[in-house]
DNA sequence: GACAAAATAGCACGATCGTTCGTTTTTTGA
DNA sequence: TCAAAAAACGAACGATCGTGCTATTTTGTC
């Protein structure tokens, strides 16, 4: 079986329509607009996007952004499916170069890592999005969620491979080694951004390569990847 | 002998008890508006902090509580305060009692992942603070962020006593170590609080007893706490 | 119990928010 | 080319926000 895609589905009726680039002129400032406001919610979140800011920025009137999505709900859920997508093609799609086993692993981490080492700079929506929509049910936080969950899953999909070809101990419970990389990245991210600690990357970077000197069977332990 | 005053409580009162010092009126209520400020911050968030619905909750007018703090950043600073103060006397001060090295540092740990799993079902104005505010400059970031730093310098001075005392292998990167610990925590609030993953909190256990492995001295390993 | 001071209430302001509606402009397809 | 359809505009709405005023009530002190 092979993995190809990660288990969210996107836009179904878009597959087709990659022939002719002529996309309706809605179509085509709808993603502006889309692609605006997902530069806009990564500084100030998904609770902080307004539509007049975002009118103000593409030089449009309120009224004329608002009547591409109908609601600010579906204006924030289809910033959350673009992040999605393009994280699945920066960060998944790329990894699937790499054998399967510890290289995938290892290269679905560094294309996370540095996509994250990017977001340092902005902000990452899977993490401020978490935090705003905790407490909040809806249909925002379930494509947050579900976006978050299908990412983690093939993560986690990833690391039971590797110890199924025998990369790694027999007796590796792999969500708990999921978890403990994603609480990496959560640390990088908290401390870099939020605290300012210089260092955070290398740190990040160190704690990866002590979670796999535990996990991984000795002779497999493959070099890191040249700095 | 002549009763001495307890500098604690024995039992938790009232904070309106007849027994408290005379606080002038003032004082009194703005210490219920922080109580209640803060406990509605912890839901959502210090952005989410609004004047209005504090009044409805106090059963006062806005006026009423707006002319405690001037504005609603002083509001904000001052739940942060409250906050830090919280965590000082319910993480940090139990665990001196331990000795110094890694039994403090356990305990700290402990005590840390019982607050943390308390906050599960409300929230952490630490974590949520720093999404909020890691973009925004301004005294509420400042007091966030000082009160952050202060706390974990605290574990990590721990950490560097424990490696000095010769509990941490020598060569022991303490900063390392601190941030990997962090990670934990934040991993442990990301993947229960919001992904609702079941299991998050055996996993943070389990994860800081991985972390201790790696840099423990092998004899002086002591058991982790009983369950 | 009187009186100054502190605490609280009531009201209104300007700003911003998401949203609705009717109109005008632009795009589209035959 | 032209009419229908789609897109964008402009103004207004009700609500909520923080904040500044001036009264009114409550508190603490002699």
């Amino acid at each position: 079986m092979v993995a190809t895609k990660l288990s969210i589905a996107p836009h179904p009726e878009r597959t087709f329509a990659a022939a002719a680039p002529a996309l309706p002129k809605g179509q085509q400032t709808r993603a502006a607009i889309v692609d605006a406001a997902l530069g806009l919610a990564s500084h100030i979140g998904l609770e902080g996007l307004s539509i007049g800011a975002l009118a103000e920025l593409m030089h449009m009137s309120k009224s004329g952004v608002f009547s591409h999505f109908g609601s600010r709900e579906e204006l924030q859920i289809s910033v959350v499916r673009e992040y999605y997508h393009r994280f699945e093609q920066e960060v998944f799609v790329p990894a699937l170069d790499e054998p399967r086993g510890l290289p995938r692993v290892r290269a679905l981490f560094a294309n996370w890592m540095k996509r994250v080492s990017l977001e340092l700079q902005s902000g990452c929506i899977f993490i401020s999005g978490a935090v705003e929509f905790d407490d909040r049910p809806g249909p925002v936080r379930d494509a947050l969620a579900s976006s978050v969950q299908a990412w983690l899953a093939a993560f986690y999909r990833a690391i039971v491979l590797a110890r199924e070809l025998g990369h790694l101990r027999a007796d590796t419970d792999e969500r708990q080694m999921a978890f403990e990389i994603h609480g990496l990245i959560l640390g990088l991210h908290y401390e870099d951004r939020f605290l300012k600690n210089p260092g955070s990357i290398e740190r990040a970077l160190l704690a990866f390569e002590n979670i796999l000197q535990r996990y991984v069977q000795s002779s497999d332990l493959a070099a890191p990847t040249q700095r």
